[in-house]
DNA sequence: CCAAAAGTGTTAGCGTTACACCCATGT
DNA sequence: ACATGGGTGTAACGCTAACACTTTTGG
């Protein structure tokens, strides 16, 4: 076995937002180099001294303005690039609020916009596998842990978490039944307060608690939907 | 953000076998380096036109002197070594049936052997992270998809793949119920065979085909134990 | 009043759980 | 005979799926 020399290890953002109940994602438009007017996944390179989780969350901030974000390595992909050399790469995805950041090109891209995940235009290099890849964890991981909360405001109507479901596992849910799953968890905590300003009887407003969610572990309560 | 320049990219193999119903990982004493007469997880380099899936393969080979076993990456970590230098590692884990390998310390190992998961000596590095991290996915992945017969001979009984969860997954299984669940799947082929030589009642022997489970997915199918 | 969404109630059926029990075989 | 594991039966329970129904609100 020989020493590798890398030409260099990037990170690449999967970056999830939900627009009612569609689920959108986060694309680029490459300014520079040889991938100059195609769409691709928003990243970063690792620097020297910096925790690979850091460089993503770093990548992250410059493109949305934001930070705290959920964000998860899911994995490494490795590929050998145009001139030969070999590029390795590691995946993160990240769940926003849309509305709570401030999209901004950084130097390398001449555009970003959301996408439709159903409406996804051809990527660079193996994005696209990345992509795909990080959808399949997503839907795994948010039907497993409480994590789609972050794709929602702070506070939150029922009928909003089921379609965030319906939209990211692309099913359809009976509604009376999805309701009394949820409150029957005991998770959400109830705000105390409704909607305002719907043409309709107007619904209660949920709150998630990350420390209900705690407390709810140590009695061996597993979240599943 | 400045352009990294890595030390090196390693593999690091988290190598699961199993002894009757006990997990066992596979761990090798260092002979070299800073780390001389430490255990650690077995490992190797990316060569530089490497998939780094068969960068994994091949330590892998390089170890057990076994191809094609199961082996899936799981998840990259980085840190600062003492040189203040970053490393980065891409962790697999493998499974493995320990009497159908030749387990020999490749050149920078004094001692290879097998430890029960329980009974695991202090490791080098992160490798404790790596290894808790493997084990934690293996855990998960085991219960969602037919992989665990990798640790089993081609032929076996039901209560050995019992057994084989029940020390997976540090529970106690229902033997009756277990044995229903799993001729309820029409995942597993009859051999139309009987254990020999056992001083009690003999037992029908088994075996998976991935076919059948290709076939019983189209049909929607969903393994869970 | 109507539309739209919030909520509640009810039933059949399925799968899991827990445990009792009989069967076959080598020592 | 007995220990050991193979293998079957069954009843209670809880959860889910499916759908009918009532309630509240703005237009």
């Amino acid at each position: 076995m020989q020493t590798a020399v890398l030409k260099e290890v990037t990170i690449d953002n999967v970056i999830f937002g939900l627009d009612g109940n569609k689920l959108q994602i986060l694309l680029v438009k490459h300014a520079i180099g040889e991938s100059k007017g195609s769409w691709g996944l928003p990243g970063g390179r690792i620097g020297m001294n910096q925790d690979i989780d850091a460089a993503a969350a770093a990548a992250l901030y410059d493109l949305t303005g934001a930070r705290d974000l959920y964000l998860e390595q899911f994995r490494a992909f490795g590929r050998v690039d145009r001139a030969r050399e070999r590029v390795l790469t590691i995946a993160y995805y990240a769940l926003v609020r849309p509305e709570s950041c401030a999209i901004a090109p950084g130097e390398s891209a001449e555009a970003v916009a959301w996408f439709d995940i159903k409406d996804v235009p051809p990527l660079i290099f193996d994005h696209r596998e990345i992509l795909d890849f990080g959808l399949a964890f997503l839907r795994h991981k948010i039907r497993h842990e409480p994590i789609g909360f972050n794709l929602l405001p702070d506070k939150f109507t029922l009928l909003q978490l089921q379609e965030l479901y319906e939209g990211i596992l692309d099913v359809s849910l009976d509604k009376p039944n999805f309701r009394r799953k949820m409150t029957k968890m005991n998770l959400l905590v109830s705000c105390n307060e409704k909607q305002q300003g719907v043409a309709h009887r107007a619904a209660t407003l949920y709150r998630f608690d990350p420390a209900v969610y705690e407390s709810l572990m140590e009695q061996g309560f597993v979240f599943v939907v």
